[in-house]
DNA sequence: GATAGTACTATACTAAAGTATAGTAAGTGC
DNA sequence: GCACTTACTATACTTTAGTATAGTACTATC
């Protein structure tokens, strides 16, 4: 094996820097998740526990902050009777499609995997 | 603002299973960068550290052994003397390249974003 | 013989993520 | 007046992620 070079080394933290960067705002089960949801319009908080099966109230509440915070989603408060409360993307969230099409493809693509790799499995226990 | 449609929901999870597949694989902060580093070629465990800044030999040794688990990464013993152990892609997870290069960009993007953000306040605060 | 490197594991801990359940203050519909 | 909806918050808890530090068994090198 050849030994990594200086010149291989800054290439890779100069990849690693701007995906760490993503990961940073991004970690967790449910932020993507919520900005799927929220690419089909603005939403209410009900209708987005709704799309994204599983999430507590209470999770929903503290992420939909923290997207908030970070300039990803907006929320809107409307001052009818009663009150509706919004959320919807921001122009700089929408640039995410690109990252949620890679994701979306590569679950595609693995889950293909996985049932070839049981079925390759069956079909060795057979002999 | 217009009723969420049966329709849009089920588009919505047509998109939503398949990234939740890879969130399940990929979440955390370090089994990207791990796979980033190891695009460069076949790695040793030391290697790999001195890649990924601030992870601990502990959080590395699991992660590697998940990520081999899920058939993303190959463990190899040369027996030479001493022994050598590296690491290496699979073919599979060759195919994240995509994914990372979405975050990779969206990084950049985001990066951009706050600096610029920061800049107008500063100006904001001139007044 | 001392020091350093390799590839880890062990132990103990903190912090963050996530879950479960309940409650509230407002209004709607019957 | 009662059940129901909306948009949450509060409290308490468990689980997972991640950190810090040390140790081991081996070899290599000075």
């Amino acid at each position: 094996m050849k030994k990594t070079t200086e010149e291989e080394h800054s290439q890779c933290t100069s990849i690693l820097r701007p995906v760490r960067d993503s990961l940073d705002v991004l970690n967790g089960k449910w932020k993507l998740p919520i900005i799927v949801s929220l690419t089909f319009g603005e939403k209410r908080f009900t209708d987005i526990t709704k799309d994204v099966h599983g999430i507590t109230d209470r999770m929903l509440s503290k992420e939909l902050r923290d997207l908030e915070m970070n300039g990803l989603v907006v929320r809107k408060i409307q001052d009818t009777y009663p009150v509706k409360v919004t959320y919807s993307l921001t122009p700089h969230s929408k640039t995410l499609r690109t990252v949620i099409d890679a994701l979306r493809n590569w679950g595609l693509l693995h889950r293909k995997k996985l049932n070839q790799d049981c079925k390759e499995r069956k079909v060795v226990s057979k002999k």
